[in-house]
RNA sequence: GCGCCCGUAGCUCAGUCGGAUAGAGCAUCGGAUUCCUAAUCCGGAGGCCACAGGUUCGAAUCCUGUCGGGCGCACCA
């Protein structure tokens, strides 16, 4: 989405290398406008191959006429000139891998210290603008377990593309317009009528029986008296559907609290309709025959509904687009569809924004090709076509022991977000949904994720940064402070927690541009590792603890890096909401 | 029947723009604790990257097909 240049370590030596093949096509070694496009700069898997490594030699020899070790060569003697550049080496079949000097991973590590709650922070956003639109639960009731997954990767990727330079509004789409509100009104006003004293006997059929509406019977008989208790429906409709939305919102709102949660932006669906944002799309689609009117072909499903008939209704083009069918954006009744007000939506949106991400539930995985064909007609038919992305989140299957979790809509008995929550905890739960790429289906066992929490990793993450202040925490009763003077001291162990440390910046604009949170969980998972590895050192030798007793100076240099990864970890900790703990 | 997602170690999963000998945790086997938090660490064993073709210097990664699992296929939301 955009080309802004990135400014990590890495980066920078990206840019020096580019510069050498600049000088080789200069120099004639390499044919002019040579597309460099292929050349990659990054860290080799294996870290003993040294810390960096290009396969320019082998994308480029073709070009120069030449074979990649003779041309890698050429590329190494410039390198070999570098002062940061420590040693370039030809390996395999022409990689080149470089050894960066070590006051790079020194100059990094006072550029954490220095920068601190900003390190990793990336402009490769440009300030662009980026809607994310996540969770968007029909204020029909408490959220559950159905809307977690999609709520915490929402959040976290939102905190991500902020971190990496975007201006990210969190938006939350109500859908307060359609049956599903109506028959929320209805379930209120027959729990209005309990209250009132009458016996409703069981809650029938179509209606929501849960026992979360009964508070809000009580609301309503206490802000309406009996008023509506025998009056018409008609009467009563909309004023319960209303009140009762507003109600389940509160309800949803203070359920992501629970998981750290908070939009900036809820549009209703009522009211995008009362502005007439459905007929303005319509009459622009008619415009350009995108909208048309016509007979939908009957569903292809297993079984054919026996109620099936052609009705002539308003379609959507979404054919032309790649979608299988047409799409109707009003019903046989005049009201808009779902779609049809989702596509004036997804407009309203655009107006504010440089790209669009939604994330979506994997049921809902059928009705992808229609919005973005919408949102591709809408968009570039008004000349500013815009990036739009829906992510799809898998199901989680909720477990107990290996044993699914019983759930059951019509009976109101299903996990609430706020029951998990309160048993395994909100940085469980939001490390947990994490750690898995959201398009993958994940099993979710409670006790698994609890009783076993030391196989959990968010426990093994925080445990590492409540290591850190616990050592600092000694350190400063021992009247020894974590000082940058004697960084000179620090060992090649410590380097190489400080490279695994200087990776956070690459891994957040890796992570903002496949709009992928989830990266941030297992890079802290390896980060945390590599301290944890460290740490065990001072194990077996009391010479490579952090606080060496005889030595100041060298304590005072560890500590500063142990402050700093300390740093990283919850920088990394931040962007997934979840608690950098001081002690475990 | 059609569309989308997934298939990697016994289990749960990572795998960067197509790069070098495919990685981690659990489980299993063997070690480390007079010591800054052992909720940790070190080592061993464990692989037809579902299968078959294709693209190219190079494929777990891209393309096609097959098989298997999930989700969806109303004018619902």
């Amino acid at each position: 989405m955009t080309d802004k240049p990135s400014q990590t370590l890495y980066a920078a030596f990206a840019a020096r290398i580019d510069a050498v093949l600049a000088a080789l096509e200069k120099e004639g070694h390499l044919p002019p406008e040579t597309s460099r496009a292929n050349v990659s700069v990054e860290p080799p898997r294996d870290p003993s191959h040294g810390d960096l490594a290009t396969n320019a030699a082998m994308v480029l020899a073709k070009a120069a006429k030449t074979n990649p070790r003779a041309l890698a060569e050429k590329i190494i003697e410039h390198l070999a000139r570098d002062p940061l550049i420590e040693s370039a080496d030809i390996a395999g079949p022409g990689f080149i891998n470089l050894r960066l000097a070590r006051q790079n991973w020194i100059t990094e590590l006072r550029a954490i210290a220095q920068l601190g709650d900003d390190y990793g922070k990336s402009t490769i956003g440009d300030g662009k603008r980026v809607n994310v639109e996540y969770v968007s639960a029909n204020p029909t009731g408490p959220m559950h377990m159905g809307h977690c997954r999609g709520a915490v990767v929402g959040d976290a990727l939102a905190a991500l593309l902020e971190f990496a330079g975007h201006e990210v509004t969190r938006e939350y789409y109500v859908n307060d317009a359609g049956g599903q509100v109506d028959t929320l009104a209805r379930s209120a006003h027959l729990r209005y009528r309990e209250v009132l004293g009458e016996d409703i006997g069981d809650i029938p059929e179509g209606l929501y029986p849960g026992a979360y509406l009964v508070p809000v019977g009580q609301a309503a008989a206490e802000e309406f008296g009996a008023r509506f208790q025998a009056e018409p429906e008609e009467e009563w409709l909309p004023i319960f559907r209303a009140f009762a939305v507003e109600r389940m919102m509160d309800l949803i709102k203070s359920d992501l609290a629970l998981l750290g949660i908070r939009h900036d932006v809820f549009s209703s669906e009522a009211a995008l309709q009362a502005a007439q944002k459905p007929e303005a799309a319509e009459a622009w689609l008619r415009e350009h025959d995108l909208v048309y009117d016509g007979v939908l072909e009957a569903p292809k499903g297993k079984a054919p509904p026996e109620d099936w008939e052609a009705v002539e209704l308003p379609l959507f083009r979404s054919t032309k687009f790649g979608d299988d069918q047409d799409r109707p954006i009003k019903k046989s009744d005049g009201k808009w569809t779902y779609f049809g007000a989702d596509l004036a939506y997804h407009m309203q949106k655009a107006e504010k924004a440089d790209a669009l991400i939604d994330i979506w539930g994997a049921d809902h995985s059928g009705t992808v090709k229609r919005i973005k064909a919408a949102v591709a007609a809408l968009s570039e038919g008004q000349g500013k076509p815009i990036p739009f992305d829906v992510k799809l989140v898998q199901m989680v299957q909720l477990l107990r022991g290996g044993e699914p979790v019983k759930m059951s809509k019509r009976s109101g008995n299903f996990v609430t977000i706020a029951d998990m929550v309160e048993e395994v905890g909100k940085d469980v739960v939001r490390f947990s949904m994490l750690t898995r790429k959201p398009e993958a289906q994940m099993d979710f066992d409670f006790a698994k994720v609890i009783e076993q929490s030391k196989d959990n990793p968010v426990f093994y993450v925080q445990y590492a940064h409540a290591r850190i202040s616990s050592i600092l925490r000694k350190a400063a009763d021992q009247g020894v402070a974590p000082s940058a003077d004697a960084l000179d001291t620090l060992g090649e162990h410590e380097l190489d927690v400080i490279k695994q440390a200087a990776q956070f910046p690459r891994e957040v604009e890796a992570a903002a541009r496949a709009r992928e949170a989830h990266r941030i969980a297992f890079y802290l998972y390896d980060l945390a590792a590599a301290f944890h590895a460290l740490w065990n050192m001072g194990n077996d030798d009391p010479g490579k603890r952090f606080i060496v007793g005889q030595d100041p100076a060298v304590s005072s240099a560890r500590l500063f890096l142990a402050s700093q990864i300390g740093q990283v970890i919850r920088n990394g900790l931040a962007l997934l909401g979840v608690e950098a703990v001081e002690e475990l």
